[in-house]
RNA sequence: GCCAGAGUAGCUCAGUGGCAGAGCAGCUGAUUCGUAAUCAGCAGGUCGCGAGUUCGACCCUCGCCUCUGGCUCCA
């Protein structure tokens, strides 16, 4: 019987360098020391290897044979361990200037890093100044970060000591036998890492803001004070990122939608409620007919279904029960309770399950613009990206199972095709299936699940679609496919779903006759193509940065006189333009050319037509563009050719 | 909901325990002008709402409303 292999009966193993070398490297030798040994390429620059495809320190012995290479700061995984150290040193840099700080935790996260505190005060402006500072001194002082094993109570024993008690807590929760803890320049941290080797490997940050977070997530907790930074690099990509912020809030919805007068929300009215000004609705009808037209195109029927409804019927549809707390109800003068609509899908059933249907009848592709409202806790309201009443662009298609497949790609395609024409590129997909170990939480038979996951499968395949795959995220009530969208500034947003409900059909027990004369109940998909109207409302102003294309724009063109001697032509112009469809207005001020244009520019109006005695002079405007400038003179008619193809054919350039 | 910050003219924002301020927008007048701001004058306010402290509160205290950023993405 031959013993298990341990350091010391195995001395000696085989390491796979980066460059395809084998070589033999003596047990305990770290990754940093063998790069050395074996000259790997700017050693010198990286600040983690990794092993056996997992992220380690560079002082991190091998425990095994395996493959080995550095990571270097530019390395998209470098991004995370830099993050993750500068959270450290923050931490540190805070304990140092506030040493009755508690420290919990201080995770890298998606563009940056936090870290959660706990002491008395919150943490001031100034105090993120003076943390800041600090943290360049303990950078300058480039104190070496190394990682200790140690076995569990000692590790208890020591943050107990240290009077940390998350950081004992997470010792005694989340620690196998053996802790890890991090140690620079005396400060402790338990911490999986892997970190940078120094302090000093670290500079490209900034500390954002400070928010409070409760412990471990939970609304029963204490509240800590979390510090939100980011850090990258080198200071280019940092500046960069900080232009992007700065980029993000030149085009906030809600600064342009009071600048361009597109909608508000009211005090007295109550929060979430959004109104809609006449600029507004312009660009909010313009998207919905876009999409109504591409939806009977595609044979969809449009309906419309109550506001409110008793409560009997969304007791039949379960939303009663699962859905009580973000509905608003209402009560009759004769004491009958009615619910105002959360969702549009009973409503939908109701008009399915008004008549007998056919196996013939089917698929029907039932679309409504349908208004919800539902109560959200105030601290999550948002612009018009979080509200209490939107309207969705929402469908249920009803078919039978051999049409499924057919359907779910017809929901592709429409989603692309639909987003495309707003200028966006870039998709990602995303598929949601059950968790297979936890089938009772499900509604729906297996039969169905796999016909239906399977039909999701298909048709992303069938479109060459790349998508993530997302086990056991399915909600209960069937599989779906998300659509994230990514806007001009490369921001993603979740807008689109495709949802199989297996739930639905089975409480209101709707079915269609078969071919064989036996009912029997069709699939349902809820799918959303916008989402929630007032949301994409708000994502298009930021896309398009308040410069709609022509299709959009609440006002497509003005007309700006010279001077009050052509104001008879100007009127003229402006009549032939309204006369053709277009949205126009004039500029009636008695301001130079110059400040209307500055006016007309500021106001994003895609087309702007000087008109003086020249023109006048010749049945012309002379043609600017917002963002373009002057384009010199055309003829009238053919001005509004060019602005009404643009409008016919949605072109999002002018 | 909870934590922090904020709320002053239509908009953007100064300001102080003792008469409320600017720029832009608006109105009036002059200017009639060629591709991102013509000049002058006038008007504009329950300083988010409600209490309290004070001789006196926009300012200090308390409550409420609204907005903004957040509220477990490996210790």
């Amino acid at each position: 019987m031959s013993e298990p292999r341990s350091p010391i009966t195995d001395p000696s193993r085989e390491v796979t360098l980066p460059d395809g070398r084998v070589v033999s490297v003596a047990a305990g030798m770290s990754a940093l020391e063998i790069a050395k040994q074996h000259e790997l390429p700017r050693r010198g620059r990286a600040i983690a290897a990794r092993f056996n495809g997992r992220a380690i320190d560079l002082h991190a012995a091998l425990p095994e044979a395996g493959h080995l290479s550095l990571i270097y700061p530019e390395d998209p995984d470098a991004l995370e361990i830099l993050r993750h150290s500068t959270s450290h040193v923050m931490a540190q840099a805070v304990k140092e200037l506030f040493p009755d700080t508690k420290i919990a935790q201080g995770p890298a996260i998606e563009d940056g890093f936090y870290y959660d505190f706990r002491r008395d005060e919150p943490f001031t402006d100034e105090d993120l100044e003076q943390i800041e500072q600090r943290m360049r001194e303990i950078v300058e002082r480039n104190l070496q970060i190394r990682r200790h094993e140690v076995a569990k109570a000692v590790a208890e024993r020591m943050f107990e000591q240290e009077q940390e008690p998350y950081k004992l807590y997470f010792v005694r929760e989340k620690s196998g036998p053996v802790a890890s803890y991090y140690e620079q320049g005396g400060f402790r941290d338990f911490c999986r890492g892997p970190h940078v080797p120094s302090t000093g490997r670290l500079g490209a940050f900034k500390l954002l803001r400070t928010a409070g977070a409760y412990w471990l997530g939970s609304e029963q907790n204490e509240m800590l004070w979390r510090i939100y930074g980011t850090a990258f690099a080198t200071e280019q990509e940092l500046d960069a990122y900080l232009q992007q912020l700065e980029e993000a809030r030149k085009r906030d919805h809600r600064r342009l939608g009071k600048e361009l007068d597109l909608f508000s929300v009211q005090e007295v009215a109550g929060s979430g409620l959004v109104f809609w000004h006449p600029n507004g609705t312009i660009v909010r009808h313009e998207i919905e007919s876009f999409l109504r037209e591409e939806l009977t195109r595609r044979g969809y029927v449009f309906v419309t279904t109550p506001h409110i409804a008793r409560d009997q019927l969304f007791r039949v549809s379960g939303h009663y029960d699962y859905y009580r707390e973000n509905m608003y109800t209402l009560r009759t003068a004769d004491d009958e309770e009615l619910v105002l609509k959360p969702m549009n899908c009973p409503g939908h059933v109701m008009i399915y399950d008004a008549g007998l249907r056919s196996y013939r009848d089917l698929p029907i592709r039932m679309a409504e613009y349908g208004t919800v409202y539902r109560y959200e806790r105030s601290g999550t309201l948002a612009g018009l990206f979080r509200v209490r009443g939107f309207t969705q662009d929402d469908a249920h298609i009803f078919c039978r199972p051999d049409q499924i497949v057919e359907e779910i790609d017809g929901c592709l395609e429409l989603v692309e095709a639909v987003f495309r024409r707003f200028g966006f590129e870039d998709f990602r997909f995303e598929l949601s299936v059950r968790d297979p170990g936890n089938a009772e939480k499900y509604a729906g038979t297996d039969e169905e699940w796999n016909a239906a996951e399977a039909a999701l499968v298909t048709a992303l395949d069938r479109r060459h679609l790349t998508y993530q795959r997302y086990e056991g995220e399915a909600v209960f009530y069937g599989p779906k496919i998300d659509v994230k969208v990514v806007d001009a500034i490369g921001r993603p947003w979740q807008l689109s779903t495709v949802q199989f409900d297996f739930n639905l059909p089975r409480r209101f027990d709707i079915a269609f006759v078969d071919q064989d004369g036996q009912r029997k109940q069709p699939y349902m998909v809820h799918r959303a193509i916008y989402g929630s109207i007032e949301r994409f409302f708000g994502i298009l102003i930021e896309h398009f940065g308040g410069y709609f294309p022509v299709w959009l724009a609440p006002v497509q063109a003005r007309v700006l006189p010279v001077s009050e001697k052509v104001s008879e032509y100007a009127e003229s112009v402006l009549c032939r333009l309204q006369q053709a469809g277009l949205r126009a207005e004039c500029d009636r001020s008695p301001d130079k050319v110059g400040a209307k244009i500055r006016n007309a520019e500021l106001a994003k109006v895609p087309y702007m037509l000087v008109v003086g005695p020249r023109e006048a002079d010749s049945d012309a405007v002379s043609l600017r563009i917002h963002q373009q400038g002057d384009q010199g003179s055309v003829a009238v008619d053919a001005f509004i050719e060019r602005a009404r193809s643009a409008t016919a054919e949605r072109r999002l350039q002018p």
